[in-house]
DNA sequence: CACTTGACCTGTCCGC
DNA sequence: TGCGGACAGGTCAAGT
């Protein structure tokens, strides 16, 4: 569920709550939440954290000593930064624990989430962000870049297309209907027959619904909060998003909800038509 | 190649 | 009240 939004609401948070925090403990309730392949988890231990960044829905927590930690929360995952004492849930899998107080805990109730350690130098060679599209918040993306992307798969459905990160970084399944709505397109219309307009209009609409959604602090559907535990407020305003049944803004025509690529698919049959060729 | 299904997990909600 | 099943959705692997 976390999407670009919500990732990037929680990197800047604890970008702000990490910097030049030491490590003094770190404990693994979970083995798979936390990947770190020949190296020993004593080893990470007296390192301080330098940064963090993001790219896509993916976590990189940068350590001295020449250590990258990548987090991906996938859907269930949550990562909870606390000033002082820190509290566990059943779900914590991962915590953290920083020389004079504070820690980073890592909550995943499905497990499907993970905490990977990584030497700086090879961080590059992990092939989910080797094969990671462009961000579409970052400099340069705009019409072509979306473009260019869309071109090699002119068959497939705007949607799933839309879902590969290899497409577009960061886009997941409530920003996608947000977007689809938004520039007025089919969420199954074939990619190659979507006019220059309307791919114009997708990469400007990407781009406005991800940064108003990081102003409202990410979506929140059960899981989903922020490193100080506070939920998101953009479901409260989406257009399609959990809305089955609700007036469109636009017609007032009833959002329905459908399956496309294997996705609960939200969207208004009057305003998203069909395109075909 | 495009698309679907299943796996990975756990919790909630629905119908009987 | 209990119980089985569908569903939730990010990513990868395997099947159609």
């Amino acid at each position: 569920m976390p999407e670009l939004p919500e990732v990037e609401t929680i990197r800047s948070q604890l970008h702000f709550g990490l910097t030049g925090r030491q490590i003094a403990a770190i404990t693994v309730l979970s083995a798979s939440s936390f990947q770190a392949v020949g190296v020993p988890v004593g080893d990470l231990v007296g390192e301080r954290v330098l940064g963090v960044r993001r790219r896509g829905k993916v976590l990189l927590i940068e350590l001295s000593g020449g250590w990258v930690v990548l987090v991906h929360l996938k859907m269930t995952g949550q990562l909870l930064f606390f000033d002082s004492g820190g509290s566990r849930t059943r779900q914590t899998r991962v915590v953290w624990e920083f020389a004079g107080g504070g820690a980073l805990v890592f909550n995943d109730q499905r497990r499907f989430g993970w905490m990977r350690v990584v030497p700086a130098g090879e961080v590059a060679d992990e092939a989910l962000l080797a094969r990671m599209g462009p961000e579409p918040l970052g400099e340069g993306f705009g019409a072509d870049v979306l473009r260019g992307r869309l071109e090699r798969h002119p068959r497939q459905m705007i949607k799933a297309t839309l879902l590969d990160q290899s497409v577009v970084a960061g886009i997941g399944n409530i920003y996608a209907d947000e977007v689809l709505w938004g520039a007025r397109i089919h969420p199954m219309s074939p990619v190659g027959v979507l006019s220059a307009v309307q791919v114009d209009e997708l990469a400007s609409v990407v781009v406005e619904v991800l940064e108003r959604s990081i102003l409202l602090g990410g979506s929140s559907m059960r899981d989903y909060v922020d490193a100080s535990g506070e939920r998101g407020a953009y479901l409260d305003q989406a257009a399609v998003f959990g809305r089955e049944g609700e007036p469109c803004g636009r017609c007032e025509e009833a959002i329905v909800k459908i399956r496309v690529a294997g996705r609960g698919t939200h969207l208004c049959p009057n305003c998203q038509e069909l395109a075909g060729p």
